[in-house]
DNA sequence: TCAATCACG
DNA sequence: ACGTACGTGATTGAG
C-alpha cells in the first residue's frame, strides 16, 4: 500500500527537544491520532487567529498538546497519523459508514495543512495513506512495533482505540481542556469495563456508534452490550445462543439483526494488518528544524512558541503606531468613533518632572497623544473608562487608575501585567519590555521615559491577543482572569484611595514609651555585657555574647554567629542578657512600626494609603506595601496595642470579617478525608479534634498543651510538614515530632493519600493548581540537589491550599461588588483571610450580615466556610458580633 | 545591595 | 549524610 504525504522518515536521529536513546531501552514509541486531536483542539479553544485573521485555534491547541506530550513523556520516537479520504474497505461493507457525520467546519479545514507544516518544522514524522483512516495506520504500526518488542503509547481523543490496549500498548485519551490526558493500560480497561480490550470490539458491534453511523443491534445500548459480552462472550457466542441474553426482546433483536451485528463488527474493528510500505527502522526522535519551524510559527503568530522552543523568527523590532497630538479637552468633547467601543490600548506614564503623558490607540494604524494638564488628561481617562462597551488594554493599570482617581471604571479592563502574572506567578516582575520579548519575540526601543508611546501601544495590542490566547489554552482566562483578577483590580485601587484613619497622637505617645524602655534595656544590656555596643548589630552582638561572655554557640549563619529569637530563647536559661536582647529587639521592631506608620501618613487626608499588589506572590495572595498593613502586630500584647492608632472615621465603625480555619477547610475539601470533613461538618474545635486523634485521648481530656501541639501539627500539614520543622516549633526532638506526624497520617489517611498524590502529579505535570485553576510551575521538583527538591515538594503541598484560600477571598471581594456601598461602607484592608471596612454606625449590622453571607458563599467546598465578624471604634478594641 | 531578623496570615 | 516547615515586606547594619 503506497504511503503518501509522509515526511520525516528520511533523516537520522540526533538531539532534539527530547532525549534520544539509540538502543531499545524500554521507552515507548508515541503514535498520535492527528485527526482526532486536531478536532479536539478545534473545539477546546476558540477565537484564536493568525495576524492576518486566519483561524489558528486548532493548530495552536494541537501544537501545545504535542509539546506537552513530548515534555511529559520520555519516548524513543513519535509519529502522527491522519485520515485521508474515504475508508474504502469499510464503505465496501457498508456504504453509509460515517454517513450522517456533519461536514468539517470551514474554519477547521485549512488548519490541517498548517498543522502539517508545524509537524514538519518540529521534525515529527507524519503519515497518511489514501483511503485509510488514522486508526488503522495506528493499529498496524502498533502491532508491528509490539511484535518487534517495543512499548507503544497511542494518543487520541477517540475511545475506539482502547480496543488496541494490551501488555505493550497503552492509550492516552484527551480529557477536558487540552492539557490533561487519561492513561489507559490493560489494568485500567479491565477495571473500568470489566472486560479485555479486544472484547470492546464485540461490545461496539452490538451497541453501534451513532457518530460513525455504525448500526449495531437496535435496542441494545452500552449497558446491555457490555453485559452481554461480559456474561456470554464474543459476538459470535452471543449470536450463536441469543437466548442467553435473557428476557424476550433482546434475543429477538439479536436473531433479527445478526448479520447487521456481524457487519458492524467489521466496521468497528481497527485494522492491524495493513500492508504499509514503511520501514520501522527509520523511526527516530524528533529533531526541530529551526529554519523551517521559525517562519511557520511566525506566520501563524505563535510568538510564545517561538520563544518557548527557542527558535529564531526573523527577529523583529516592535512596530509603532503613528501618533497624532490632540488637545485632551477637544478629544473628550468629540471622542472619535473607533474609541467608543472595541479595544483601546492605553499608555500612561509619569515623566521625571512629574508631568503625566497619555497616549491611546484603537488599532495598529494610528493613535493619539493627548495634550493637556493633569486634570485634562485624567478627565480624558475617566471618559474613556466610563464607557462599558470599551475594552481598555494597558500595563500596570492600577497605577493609572490611582493617579486618575478612578474608583469604578465601567470599561472592561485587560492588564497585560496581570495576564502575564497568572501565566507564571513565580516571576519577580513583569516589565513591559520583557513581556514583549517573551511573548512577541520583538524588542522595544529603549526610550528615556519608558520607551516610545507608539511602540508601546503597538506592543500592548499584540500582547493582549497573545496573552489572551495563552490564558485560554492554560485554563486561566475564566474564571481567574476575567471574573476574578481583572474585576479585583479597581477594588484594590479603591482600597488604596480609601486609606485607613490613623491617630498620630496615639502613635507618638506609644512611641515615647517604647523609646524609654529601649534606653532602659540598652543600659541593662550594656551593664551585663560590661561595655557599650550596638545591640542591633548582629555582628557586634555576636562578639559580645559568644566571644567576650563565652555563651555557647548554638548555630552559625553564613557570616557569623546566629542570634535569632530561637537561639536567644535557648540562651536565656544560661544568662539573663538573652532575654533582655529579645525584649530590646521586639521594642526596636515596634519603634520601626511607629515611625514607619507616622511617616506613611498622607498629610492631606490624615490617613495611611497602603498599596495592595496583585502580581507579586507566587501563590495568588495579595501583598501590601508602603506601608505593609498586613503585618501589624497582634500576637503579643505590647505590639497589639499599636492597633489602637487605627481608627474609624467620625461617625463610623470598623467591621472586620475573617474566615475561620479556611486553609484546613480547603485541605478537607481537597483530600476528602472523612475525619477532617466530619469535624468541620459538625463544627468541632478542629485542633482539639486533631489532638484527640493524634494523641489518642477522648475529646474532653485534651489539655491545652496537647491542643497546642495539634495546632502546630495542623500548621505543619499546611506547610508541607517536616519532622524537623515541627520539632522546632514545638521545641521537642525531631524523633518525637516524627511520631506525631506518623500518628496524624495514620489517623487521617485521606490527608496522607492526598499529599502523596499532589506531589506525584506535580512531578509529572511540572505544576500545581488551586481549586480555581491558578497555576504555579515547580521545575525544581526534579532538581538534583536534595534540599532544593524537597523545598519544591513543600511548595507543591502548600500552594494549592494557600492559593485556593487566596482565590476564595478574592472571589468574595468581587462578589461583594454586586451591591458595594449600599451600606455606605468602604473597604479598607485585606489581610489574607480577613476583610476590614469602615461603615456608618447604623449600617454596621447590615454590612456584617452581607459580608458574612457573601464570604461564606464565595465557594462551595466539601465542607462549609465559616466567617466571624467583629466591630470596634479602633482596630484594637474589636468585639465579636452575632450575625 | 545583601544578610539577618521578625512582624503578619 | 544531608538541611528543612508555606507566603509576604520593612528595618537594620555591614560591605
Amino acid at each position: 500500500m503506497p504511503i503518501v504525504g509522509t515526511s520525516g522518515f528520511d533523516r537520522l536521529q540526533c538531539g532534539g527537544m527530547i532525549s534520544v536513546s539509540t538502543d531499545n531501552c524500554g521507552e515507548p514509541v508515541l503514535l498520535v491520532d492527528g485527526t482526532s486531536l486536531v478536532y479536539r483542539a478545534f473545539f477546546a479553544i476558540s477565537g484564536l487567529t493568525a495576524p492576518d485573521g486566519r483561524p489558528t485555534n486548532a493548530v495552536y491547541g494541537f501544537t501545545n498538546m504535542i509539546l506537552k506530550l513530548l515534555e511529559d513523556t520520555e519516548c524513543r520516537s513519535i509519529v502522527v497519523a491522519f485520515d485521508r479520504g474515504a475508508p474504502k474497505y469499510r464503505l465496501d461493507v457498508y456504504p453509509d459508514y460515517k454517513g450522517h457525520r456533519p461536514t468539517m467546519p470551514e474554519e477547521l479545514r485549512p488548519q490541517f495543512d498548517m498543522v502539517k507544516d508545524v509537524l514538519d518544522g518540529l521534525g515529527i514524522p507524519r503519515i497518511e495513506v489514501d483511503g485509510v483512516e488514522a486508526d488503522d495506520i495506528i493499529g498496524t504500526m502498533a502491532r508491528r512495533l509490539a511484535e518487534r518488542g517495543d512499548k507503544v503509547v497511542l494518543v487520541t481523543g477517540d475511545k475506539d482505540l482502547l480496543q488496541l490496549v494490551d501488555e505493550d500498548v497503552e492509550v492516552r485519551l484527551t480529557r477536558r481542556g487540552i492539557t490533561q490526558m487519561d492513561v489507559y493500560d490493560l489494568q485500567r480497561v479491565r477495571e473500568e469495563y470489566g472486560i479485555d480490550p479486544r472484547m470492546l470490539i464485540d461490545m461496539k458491534a452490538l451497541m453501534g456508534d451513532s457518530s460513525d453511523n455504525v448500526p449495531g443491534v437496535p435496542g441494545i445500548g452500552e449497558k446491555t452490550a457490555l453485559k452481554l459480552v461480559k456474561n456470554v462472550g464474543p459476538l459470535e457466542d452471543v449470536l450463536a445462543d441469543p437466548g442467553r441474553a435473557g428476557g424476550k426482546v433482546i434475543p429477538e433483536r439479536l436473531r433479527e439483526h445478526a448479520e447487521q451485528a456481524r457487519m458492524s463488527r467489521v466496521l468497528v474493528e481497527i485494522h492491524t494488518d495493513l500492508d504499509l510500505d514503511l520501514d520501522l527502522a527509520d523511526l527516530h526522535s524528533p529533531e526541530i528544524d529551526g529554519d523551517r519551524l521559525g517562519p511557520v510559527l511566525e506566520d501563524l503568530g505563535f510568538n510564545n512558541l517561538l520563544q518557548r522552543l527557542d527558535v529564531e523568527a526573523a527577529d523583529s523590532t516592535a512596530k509603532a503606531v503613528d501618533l497624532e497630538t490632540v488637545d485632551a479637552t477637544r478629544w473628550i468633547s468629540d471622542v472619535p468613533r473607533e474609541y467608543r467601543d472595541g479595544d483601546v490600548m492605553v499608555h500612561w506614564s509619569i515623566s521625571g518632572d512629574g508631568s503625566p503623558r497619555l497616549a491611546l490607540a484603537a488599532d495598529e494604524s494610528g493613535g493619539v497623544t493627548l495634550r493637556g494638564d493633569a486634570g485634562e488628561l485624567s478627565a480624558a481617562l475617566e471618559d474613556l473608562l466610563g464607557r462599558p462597551q470599551v475594552k481598555v488594554v494597558g500595563h500596570g493599570m492600577g497605577e493609572m487608575l490611582h493617579w486618575a482617581r478612578i474608583r469604578s471604571p465601567e470599561a472592561k479592563l485587560f492588564d497585560v501585567e496581570l495576564a502575564a502574572y497568572l501565566l507564571d506567578p513565580s516571576r519577580s516582575s513583569y516589565p513591559l519590555d520583557s513581556l514583549v520579548r517573551g511573548y512577541l519575540d520583538a524588542s522595544l526601543p529603549t526610550g528615556e521615559d519608558g520607551g516610545d508611546a507608539g511602540h508601546i501601544l503597538w506592543a500592548l495590542g499584540k500582547l493582549a491577543s497573545a496573552l489572551e490566547a495563552e490564558l485560554e489554552s492554560t485554563d486561566l482566562l475564566s474564571p481567574l482572569f476575567e471574573e476574578i483578577e481583572m474585576p479585583l483590580l479597581p477594588i484594590l485601587v479603591r482600597m488604596r484611595l480609601n486609606g485607613i484613619g490613623v491617630d498620630p497622637g496615639i502613635l507618638r505617645e506609644q512611641g515615647e514609651a517604647i523609646e524609654e524602655r529601649i534606653s532602659e534595656l540598652q543600659a541593662e544590656i550594656w551593664r551585663r555585657a560590661g561595655r557599650e555596643f550596638n545591640v542591633s548589630s548582629s555582628k557586634q552582638l555576636g562578639e559580645v555574647l559568644f566571644e567576650e561572655m563565652g555563651l555557647p554557640v548554638i548555630r552559625k549563619t553564613k557570616t557569623g554567629y546566629s542570634a535569632d529569637a530561637e537561639v536567644l530563647g535557648q540562651l536565656a536559661v544560661e544568662h539573663p542578657i538573652a532575654a533582655d536582647v529579645l525584649g530590646y529587639r521586639s521594642l526596636v521592631k515596634l519603634r520601626g512600626y511607629v515611625s514607619g506608620l507616622l511617616g506613611a501618613m498622607d498629610p492631606e487626608t490624615g490617613r495611611i494609603h497602603s498599596t495592595f499588589h496583585q502580581s507579586v506572590t507566587a501563590t495568588g495572595r495579595l501583598s501590601s506595601s508602603d506601608p505593609n498593613l498586613q503585618n501589624i502586630p497582634i500576637r503579643e500584647e505590647t505590639g497589639r496595642r499599636l492597633r489602637r492608632a487605627f481608627v474609624a472615621t467620625e461617625g463610623k465603625i470598623l467591621v472586620a470579617a475573617d474566615y475561620s480555619q479556611i486553609e484546613l477547610r480547603i485541605l478537607a475539601h481537597l483530600c476528602g478525608d472523612e475525619t477532617l470533613t466530619e469535624a468541620f461538618l459538625t463544627g468541632e474545635d478542629i485542633h482539639r479534634r486533631t489532638a484527640s486523634e493524634v494523641f489518642d485521648v477522648p475529646m474532653d481530656e485534651v489539655t491545652p498543651d496537647l491542643r497546642n501541639a495539634a495546632k502546630e501539627v495542623n500548621f505543619g500539614i499546611i506547610y508541607g510538614m517536616s519532622a524537623f520543622g515541627l520539632s522546632k516549633s514545638l521545641k521537642i526532638s525531631p524523633e518525637e515530632a516524627g511520631e506525631y506526624i506518623d500518628g496524624y497520617l495514620e489517623r487521617l489517611p485521606g490527608v496522607k493519600d492526598y499529599m502523596e498524590r499532589v506531589v506525584a502529579e506535580a512531578r509529572e505535570s511540572g505544576y500545581v493548581r488551586t481549586v480555581f485553576g491558578r497555576i504555579r510551575y515547580l521545575p525544581e521538583l526534579h532538581h538534583r540537589v536534595y534540599h532544593r527538591r524537597m523545598f519544591a515538594e513543600r511548595m507543591a503541598l502548600n500552594t494549592p491550599i494557600q492559593g485556593t484560600a487566596a482565590d476564595i477571598i478574592k472571589k468574595a471581594m468581587v462578589d461583594l461588588e454586586e451591591d458595594a456601598g449600599v451600606d455606605g461602607e468602604s473597604l479598607l484592608l485585606q489581610v489574607h483571610d480577613e476583610l476590614i471596612w469602615e461603615v456608618p454606625r447604623d449600617a454596621a449590622d447590615s454590612l456584617a450580615a452581607r459580608a458574612k453571607d457573601t464570604m461564606e458563599q464565595a465557594a462551595s467546598l466539601g465542607v462549609p466556610l465559616r466567617v466571624d465578624v467583629k466591630m470596634g471604634e479602633n482596630w484594637y478594641d474589636m468585639r465579636p458580633v452575632e450575625v
